[in-house]
DNA sequence: TCCAATTAGTGGCATATGCCACTTTTGCCG
DNA sequence: CGGCAAAAGTGGCATATGCCACTAATTGGA
């Protein structure tokens, strides 16, 4: 069965994810360089200016992320001040973000910086290709994945 | 120059790839949890075992990651006892690796969970459109992705 | 009106990844 | 053969992500 299992493995879908994230992510990442920012982070920022002063819960559901991770990525950044927090008026609970002047400009440079790298990497796969691609990705993202409970067997 | 922007951003190849690999990540590691592993173990303790006492190099070529982080990703496995290393014989400078007997217990216990994982996903997405976007992922992993050497004006 | 359940975040802990600066071994060349 | 460049890892530092246990603020009843 050793045979099936190697030739099964390369069919991770998971592994195969990462694998491609892990090489895509450093080229966006080189690309970003000289902005300070990471794929990541450029990525957030801009989440956060296309929202309306969003809701922490809002982003990390747009991002497919963790709350507290979410949290935890944002702490850079407000460090760095280029985001902002304040308490949503009506509900104390909610912590909404916006970015601020300088955030607005790193973002701005920022985003020439990604438009270089997205047209190249577009160039190589094909501008049609690439949408694919992130059409089959997005549908993943949707995907309403979770395994069966462990079947309670009663 | 805003709306173009932001449908431009959910363009961005890195992002879309980033937010599914956090969605599926989070599927086959709920799966795996049982047997204590996450999926980047899982997988790195099945390259080790397809290979013949690869060298870290070697897998780390193979996973497209930093050798660093492949050594930080190692020691977990080292510690909990499923992994050992060995200097090669020939070279002093390479390092060697190996499942123990534990090793692939957990190896073994963890590939059926995995299984339902696979299966569950295929059965949603359709093994047919999970190959595709396998190869999909594959090509993206294999591009020569360079940035121009920031144009030296020379 | 007051308390139980729910909702939104925070902090701590652990793994995942990368980059950079070093150290140890090899290889190669004059 | 001696010394310098290349190859393979290691360690430190920083960000990326998740889970869990808690805290604070709301919401719904009874």
């Amino acid at each position: 069965m050793t045979e099936a299992q190697q030739a099964g493995f390369s069919r991770c879908n998971n592994a195969t994810l990462r694998r491609a994230a892990r090489r895509l992510g450093r080229f966006y990442d080189d690309a970003l360089a000289p902005s300070g920012l990471k794929g990541t982070q450029f990525g957030l920022l801009f989440q956060i200016q296309v929202g309306s002063e969003p809701a922490m819960g809002a982003i990390a559901e747009a991002l497919i992320m963790d709350l507290s991770a979410l949290g935890h990525t944002l702490k850079p950044l407000i460090r760095d001040g280029y985001v902002e927090t304040f308490a949503d008026k009506d509900d104390r609970r909610i912590k909404r973000m916006r970015l601020t002047p300088q955030g607005q400009a790193k973002l701005d440079e920022a985003i020439k910086l990604w438009g270089a790298a997205q047209r190249q990497f577009e160039d190589m796969v094909g501008t049609e290709q690439a949408a694919k691609l992130r059409a089959a990705l997005d549908a993943v993202a949707d995907l309403d994945l979770e395994m069966p409970p462990a079947a309670p067997s009663s």
